[in-house]
DNA sequence: AGGTGTGAACACTTTCACAGCA
DNA sequence: TGCTGTGAAAGTGTTCACACCT
């Protein structure tokens, strides 16, 4: 069945839908769905649902559609969510806290198991059962702590000075929130969230409809 | 020169990205930048650099390349970045807080200008010189103050009865943070930011890697 | 009948390679 | 000479359409 193949960044990300619809089914009780109703839940087509689960295997039956339970077991291990996953969070500003905070990590398998700063205020003090630590100590914190992947919330001016500890450590997952693409060796994913990026792709689509303003 | 024609949306994200690097030389001083430079600092190659500048026109000089500030300035214009945007944050919760109290959204010309929660214990609340006002009013609040784009970061159960009061009042783009597909009439623009679907994107990252764990 | 799995057609994006201008 | 702007080629991703299984 699967692997060795190249799967598409857009493909990896309508798993994460799939997922997240069939879990709710799961609480609704239903038991089986189709390609065709997971396409009208998700924005895509039925085609598009089933090219992308057959990249992985054949787990529908025909005439029947897809077992609602056995599928999401088969994309949670797919995506890497059938076990837990040890995170840092680099960066105790305000990104960084509402991340913490927020919970919706440790829900889906992220645990945030240390924080660091170079700021000499905030290192030392207490988040959400954490102490902050400075970045000088990254390698030796994250090798203690078994760090897996990072979230990077600093200011692009950090960034050079912070991914040396990050690359010396051989983190291999990186969230990056810092507006600004990283230079990573090989075989380090990243991933970037950028606010500002999707506003303005928001408001050149204005400009767009707009005949251009 | 422009449009008509259809930008994808990677090439959009480009263009953001350009115009950070651009905005970085600016403050150094720099007076021309060949394509060659540009994709070095994005992460793309010099072709792609060139071939989405040119969907949009000529901006560059053979023998020389771009003029830093002009293609700065065209570069704003293309995103919609030559005027402020008026937005409401709808959900008073902590991503909301987080992104109110960030500040980088002004900084480039996005003004939150009224602040909704279905909450009733936090309507009322004062939150950075805005008072948070229930849903219910956000049609009429919403016209009052001419707001053009929503940043919903409210939960998944939530987001039918606030999409009804957003669809009512015309908002034509949503930056939103549900993790869940919005379904919006034709014209208005959504664009999903979903963090926790990124982390998922890289522990699957790592599951290739490792040959299926 | 009903709905999956998939090769083949199609559409879109990226890269190549080079003509042409400063 | 140096570097842009762009058709044409290569590469990817999506949609179609239907054979095939239950």
């Amino acid at each position: 069945m699967s692997v060795s193949r190249k799967i598409s960044e857009s493909a990896v990300r309508r798993l994460s839908l799939y997922l997240r619809i069939l879990e709710d089914l799961e609480r609704k009780g239903r038991n089986t769905v189709s390609s065709e109703e997971m396409s009208g839940r998700s924005a895509t087509t039925a085609a598009q649902v089933r090219k992308d689960l057959s990249l992985f295997g054949s787990f529908g039956k025909r005439g029947l559609g897809y077992t609602v339970t056995e599928l999401a077991e088969r994309l949670k291990k797919i995506l890497g969510l059938d076990r837990r996953w040890r995170v840092a969070l680099v960066g105790a500003g305000r990104i960084g806290s509402a991340l913490v905070e927020y919970g919706g990590f440790a829900e889906r398998g992220y645990d945030v198991v240390a924080i660091f700063d170079s700021d000499a205020s905030k290192v030392g003090g207490k988040w959400g059962g954490l102490c902050v630590r400075d970045i000088s100590e990254f390698e030796a914190v994250s090798n203690d702590e078994s760090v897996e992947m990072v979230i990077l919330a600093i200011p692009v001016e950090a960034v050079p000075s912070v991914m040396e500890h990050v690359e010396k450590a051989g983190i291999r997952g990186i969230l990056n929130f810092a507006p600004t693409k990283l230079k990573v060796p090989l075989g380090v994913a990243v991933k970037d969230v950028n606010m500002v990026m999707e506003l303005e792709a928001l408001s050149f689509a204005f400009r767009q409809e707009d005949g251009e303003g």
